[in-house]
DNA sequence: AGCCTCTATTGGTCGGACCACTTTTGCATG
DNA sequence: CATGCAAAAGTGGTCCGACCAATAGAGGCT
């Protein structure tokens, strides 16, 4: 838990720390402000950054409705003057929330808010999965072993008649006993995992898995697996979850996807101990 | 999923996507190269923006291990000149991969990679509570409900003796029956909850965990309890949690975690409901 | 040796210029 | 009048060069 973390969020909601309230006054005059206040010695207001605080202040006008989602902020240019800070630092503040998924920058067209939706937001989230290495990513899987199991168990109770065909075609795509390498496996395995999820209905749920999930490894665990000649048992654990699906029996879905997992897991544990 | 995500760390473990492989020369003559590149015709090349491309090189340094965690880049003035792109651009890929927490600068120092352990790569995690409402958080919620209990289980089983009394500790800080609202009460619970995720020894679920907690939601909880004059039960779900892990028992730890994350779901779908 | 100052290094900010893409305008055409 | 295309205005993307501010290290002082 550092400090003054980029994302503190937490700001939007508190009556302004410390110095005391400019209460949004004309947005004219904004900038001719913000230049004053950084004339005179004010080594509060010097101290965070400038980028920090233009990012704060699109933050603010997100939190208070100024700009809703999906909608456009004003030019860059139009930024950095109404809050008396460079383009250059400007553009830094805005590539930070872009690259958290809160706006998105169109060439030529201007700048918007995306939707935030879980997956806008989490979209970041997926590099961990990919980073990680050795014991991390066991940690990896064992969150996985937590959420999957729930989240199957739950598909089999929600998911719509839509979301099993879906499931089901990309069951259809997943190699059987074949050993020719073929990477529509691996991405066709991934989302037969993203589609059960998905079938829940929480997107939330789902953004995390996803975050969770790497195709790297997934390719890695493919690699292992059928250097092993084990490639049907990952598919015999995917026939299992995709019939407990369709059955719509929780117990069995969720007992079919530990059972997955933890294969998955044990294999990375001796992978791991080998190399 | 969008395209082209800032995130793609898939990248680095492809052979150099479509042009000719240029692997790793000098690294003299590589900003020469790149400038060369650039003045011929070169509509692919052109494509990708160049920040994203400055990212990516970044990336690789660190992937390929020519830098590792905690150690310190080249500076942004030598980097710029040997990806052959101006410093503005190379700060706002620095920027961008500070704001993931992969890089991390100190002003007048330099530009550090971090430790990249999990609870520096999620930090950006909890963007998604802070702004969720209604609906988004009753989901943020249900996968609390999935990994609470099962982490609290673990917890019962793993956490040490020091673990315990840091846990015993900030159960005592939590007030009991007392109608002042104190914002040490709220902080208290929260990292109640950390205290007992982290005493798994899983730092990828402790990450995930306090990415999935929200102190402004937290706060909203024991105001709206408060209000009912229920803070007494939520004392008795603390007292019950803490209880179970001293008495080593998982099966009494999980249900415990599982009746308090119930209890605050139901209370947040009535408040919901009412507003 | 220990402390301090002073300086070189390095990130932070600024302003302005130009390029590339998008959207809108408005004219010419059918 | 409707349509289509070309010019122009608007906007993000990139670059340059300068200066400010914080840090770290060199060197001198006590």
């Amino acid at each position: 838990m550092r400090g003054r973390s980029m994302v503190d969020w937490y700001d939007l909601f508190r009556p302004e720390g410390s110095h005391g309230g400019t209460l949004d006054p004309k947005p004219d005059i904004l900038g001719a402000m913000d230049r004053l206040e950084r004339a005179v010695s004010d080594p509060d207001r010097g101290r965070t950054p400038v980028t920090q605080r233009a990012t704060d202040r699109i933050k603010a006008m997100i939190a208070s409705g100024e700009v809703g989602p999906g909608e456009r902020l004003p030019t860059e240019r139009d930024l950095s003057a109404q809050f008396g800070v460079s383009r250059s630092s400007m553009r830094e503040a805005i590539r930070a929330l872009t690259t958290l998924g809160v706006l998105e920058s169109r060439h030529g067209a201007g700048v918007y808010v995306t939707a935030l939706r879980p997956a806008d937001l989490l979209e970041t989230f997926s590099v961990l999965a990919e980073v990680s290495q050795g014991r991390t990513l066991l940690e990896v899987l064992q969150v996985r072993r937590m959420l999957e199991p729930a989240a199957t168990a739950l598909a089999a109770a929600r998911a719509s008649a839509e979301d099993l065909d879906r499931v089901g075609a990309l069951l259809d795509r997943i190699e059987g006993g074949s050993d020719t390498f073929c990477t529509d496996t691996v991405a066709a395995d991934l989302g037969f995992h993203q589609a059960i999820v998905a079938s829940t209905g929480n997107a939330t749920l789902a953004a995390v898995n996803d975050g969770l999930s790497s195709r790297t490894f997934n390719a890695r665990v493919w690699a292992g697996h059928r250097e092993a000649g084990l490639t049907a048992k990952l598919r015999e654990d995917h026939e299992r979850i995709h019939e407990a699906l369709v059955a719509r029996d929780p117990d069995a879905a969720r007992a079919a996807a530990t059972v997955h997992v933890l294969r998955v897991e044990r294999w990375l544990s001796a992978d791991l101990a080998g190399s």
